[in-house]
DNA sequence: GTATATGCAAATCTTTTGCACCCCT
DNA sequence: AGGGGTGCAAAAGATTTGCATATAC
């Protein structure tokens, strides 16, 4: 997409337009760079890497340190989330209204990912807080195993 | 503790001596480095870095590529169990008979580590299984909260 | 004796940062 | 106009690797 073209085009795409509200709304600046990281984001279904992420966006991308820094303070702000899949490297996916947390199962062979929509933790935060004293708790939760294509391999 | 005379130390230290024989067991070498290395590890009650390690065992111990490829071995052969606590930096901690598979909750703010001994998780691992197709299923699960004595800083 | 382990240094990879310049608001 | 935001290059940190040497078995 041609840059400069971007804000106009992001309304046409709610999801990404739902985000470019959420930027305003934080004071955060609307650039042609976070645009078109962003709108790779949208059409992501499973957390992306940020190297993924650089080269989707190709020669209308922008640097890798940018995009470092974007979500760092997307991070912050709560928009997206992190999640470790035990590689070492980060991933990122957006937290937004339809993409609650949730979890993930990932094949240790081929690296599928699966959706775990359900999280059945927050009854058991419930009962370490009492137990440990801390407060204001979250979890990571990352599932491994081995996807119905690789058991066929084996 | 003087190089050379760890082997039959390690004999008086039951835990230290239980992991000699898992070596032995899958033919891996015993060396002075590896026992120094394993003396620290069975001392902590928490995960520690690779650089913690290192650091403890000084001038007694050996190369910081030593202990990596130790661990990246014993990772291997499920002696050790690899934690991320999402900054980034790979801890480890024993994974033998007394510390059987756990979690820990940290504190997002000193980053004070409690362990939290019951998993929850394998009824729901098996929902899973069910569900997604995957076999052999694990988990990584950790907790961040506010620990008691951060609360009272805020 | 042989396979494995180690030390050292260099390389790799991810992520962060300093700084001059640019641009959104 | 002014405070972010960006690109580029360099730096920082963690981890891995190649190779010659050393050592457990």
């Amino acid at each position: 997409m041609e840059k400069g073209k971007r804000i106009e085009t992001a309304k046409t795409n709610s999801a990404l337009y739902s985000l470019v509200e959420a930027l305003r709304d934080k004071s955060l600046k609307i650039t042609d760079e976070r645009l078109s990281i962003l709108d790779v984001l949208v059409k992501q279904t499973k957390p992306i890497t940020i190297k993924e992420l650089h080269q989707i966006t190709g020669k209308q991308g922008c640097d890798l340190a940018t995009i470092y820094r974007l979500f760092n303070l997307l991070e912050k702000h709560k928009l997206i989330q992190r999640t470790d899949f035990g590689d070492g490297i980060a991933r990122f996916e957006l937290l937004t209204a339809d993409r609650a947390h949730h979890h993930h199962i990932i094949c240790i062979y081929c690296s599928t990912v699966v959706k775990v929509d359900e999280c059945f933790i927050e009854s058991i935060q419930e009962e370490i807080a009492n137990r440990s004293g801390f407060k204001s708790i979250t979890h990571k939760l990352e599932f491994f195993g081995i996807c119905p294509r690789c058991q066929k391999k084996e």
